[in-house]
DNA sequence: GTGGTCTAGACCACG
DNA sequence: GTGGTCTAGACCACC
């Protein structure tokens, strides 16, 4: 797995190293049961500090992606049962981006089409 | 217009104000042609600093959403034509909500519909 | 005449107007010997206030590129013997750009040939 | 690195600084990959506010001409290939003053020789 | 250590 | 009246 760092992004690396790996495991890149790299592996790989994929992986534990044992490492998780909020914070997320590609041209159709590319990408997912 | 901002969180003052307007807009309740409230007066309405509103206005000024005109104070533009990378830009904002949904095992249709929802909100959108 | 203004330019309204002025006799739009519109008339025509042309106008004779006689408003004078740093100041003024458009790519072969075709436009310049 | 700053100038603080950089990558004071003193390192030598270096900063960032990499820093970036408006935006620069100076009785020959002077003292310029 | 944000309050130029 | 700039000082997140 390639993790694409953007060191100067605003977005912090823990943040990134995070979305990449949740986008990995979208991608079926990891599945569940797999283990990722340990800390120190991952740090080295990424160029950063280990401190840095620590939080990254605390975070995804609490986020339920990820359990992390003692003896093997962060192992990724067959459910992913978050907080019921999905809907809503989806719709949060959408709203700004929708209305700024509309407002910018983009058509509705072109928006649709966008979204099953994304779709088609991911494991699992039902092909149109 | 009522401007609702998060005092907690993580996202910049600034910026929330940013993205309020920019939603502002695409509700239609700034038209083209209409002016912003003046920097001071902003502030006031918010609570904020004017220098935090001046940022804003900078920010959506360099994406070009408005105009600041030295007599008049800022402006609404009229066309929204920007950089060319809409798609692009937009895949990348979508990519990690649709991917963090579809995991959590909100179907396509489901998120479809939402997707209609936030377009049925939209000034001039095509209903569907 | 034509005189473009950009309201929405950090340059001030009274500064762009005596620029243009300024580039109008370069031009040879503007003689030596010929009036300036009023000041009514050409704050009019620019829609901007007679107070920012005053200001332009009274910035040109000091300058020395006009004389305000009071029966006939501002006529363009003869010889513009101002100060003699003419070298340092363009020295200045060239500096900051040539070096961005350097770093740039841009070649000095074709920074030339844009000097050449500034100077072709000007009234009474040596074509090469 | 000398930063000269004038406080009386009517160009604001942030700008001059600007400019004072992009002068020093010109003349190879600063070059690729080396980094900026930090923000407040350089408020400090500067005598002015870290708040104004920044501005500073986010300006060069915008242009392109650095990195604000989270981990360490401001860097000079390799290329500055920024938009593809070189010539129009020199053209524009250079316009008023190459005017002024003709207008002013400066002969065409002096000031190329100027320019000559004014590119010799660049990084890795054609010597003439 | 770094940069990023925000405030309060001041002063200035512009129109 | 408007926006633009600058300061001093504070607090925060990140690494």
């Amino acid at each position: 797995m390639v993790i694409g760092l953007d060191f100067s992004s605003s977005i912090p690396i823990y943040r990134q190293l995070r979305n990449q790996i949740v986008l990995g495991i979208g991608r079926g890149q990891f599945a569940p049961g797999d283990d990722l790299p340990s800390v120190r592996q991952m740090a080295d790989e990424c160029g950063i500090n280990p401190m840095t994929v620590n939080k990254t992986y605390q975070q995804l534990k609490e986020e339920g992606w990820i359990a992390i044992d003692r003896r093997h490492g962060a192992v990724i998780l067959e459910h992913f049962e978050g907080k019921p909020d999905v809907r809503e914070k989806l719709q949060a997320e959408l709203m700004l981006p929708i209305t700024e590609a509309h407002l910018k041209g983009l058509e509705k159709e072109e928006f649709y089409q966008l979204c099953e590319r994304i779709f088609s990408q991911l494991r699992g997912a039902t092909q149109c």
